[in-house]
DNA sequence: TAATCATTTGTCATGTATGTCAGTTTAGAC
DNA sequence: GTCTAAACTGACATACATGACAAATGATTA
């Protein structure tokens, strides 16, 4: 499922009028761009994808599989490849970002629907990229765990700052596993 | 990409059928000329572009060299808004990106042409923007104007790591204004 | 519980853009 | 020069946008 999606196709998707889905563009609730001719819509999967989210609707199965991205911010690759390597094996896609920049890119093209935000990136940066995310609403229902080495005063900082749930260092792979999917679920 | 592009190939980028862009361009709405014998259409990538951009649709990666967009990367609003204000006036895109994960979001988002750096933006040190972006073939096209109040020696550094030009603060907005259309141009 | 109001969604009809198909032609590659 | 992939056209079917109005939903109050 890489092409953009018609009012139609989307009016299928959650069982409403294709009227509706039209409203909903217009009123800025779901993202789309134009054709020139008639005007009709059209509206990329991933802002599909975080419309439904947004409103807990239930994710089609064309779209599971989107749901299952991962995006791994983590400065040290050791930790990072671990976690990874964790999360490959239970069936999720993931990439890692290494920077806050690199996060910024990856958070935009990869279209995760979860996070794990290391808050030790270059620049003490975790809590921006945090923060960013939690004003940010085309980005607000991207779950975010904060798996950091920092002592217990960061994390409740962290938790403050909108994290979904947090993690100390080290992790250990089933419950890192654990709590993902009970964030996504 | 300097080469003209046929109807099949704005097809592909649109996402609609290759009828619809001859039937765009039948109308007036695309600019192109055609070809003496079956009367193929090609169309000039600033063309394309600005057809875009007066739709308000989405700009692929591939064309995204071509577009008149600057990204503002700088922590102070104040400098910030009179880089803005300086390059609107001569007709620029510009947005702002207050943050190294703000810059990245935008940098996909936005797809700009050109970037002003600053070094000392918060969430990541600005060489490590500057570094990720030299080292990454999707955004490596993308001029980078370093923008900053550091010394000398940081100007240079900047320079080893691959932006295309540094100009220190304070900035004069005719300076600035020459640098960056050299660079554009 | 029932009545009221505000908001959202569904329905219908109409005009129009887009998609599809088949057949033809040519541009570009080898 | 030959061949194939891709572009053009025309006709037709499909699907989308719009506006107006009806129906459903939800919150508030009596």
């Amino acid at each position: 499922m890489n092409k953009t999606l018609t009012t139609g196709d989307i009016a299928k998707y959650c069982q409403v009028n294709f009227r509706t889905v039209i409203r909903w563009i217009d009123r800025g609730l779901l993202k789309a761009h134009k054709l020139p001719g008639r005007g009709d819509n059209r509206v990329k999967p991933e802002d599909f994808l975080a419309f439904l989210r947004t409103n807990n609707m239930p994710v089609p199965d064309e779209l599971a599989m989107m749901s299952k991205r991962v995006l791994i911010v983590e400065d040290d690759p050791v930790v990072a490849k671990l976690i990874e390597k964790t999360l490959q094996k239970a069936d999720y896609d993931t990439r890692i970002a290494s920077s806050g920049f690199h996060a910024g890119i990856e958070v935009n093209e990869f279209s995760p629907s979860l996070v794990t935000l290391d808050l030790n990136i270059p620049g003490m940066g975790g809590l921006q990229v945090l923060k960013y995310m939690r004003t940010n609403p085309v980005l607000s229902h991207i779950k975010v765990l904060v798996v950091s080495g920092l002592p217990q005063e960061d994390l409740d900082k962290a938790l403050e700052y909108g994290a979904d749930d947090v993690m100390s260092k080290p992790v250990k792979p089933a419950a890192l596993l654990e709590k993902i999917s009970e964030l996504l679920g």
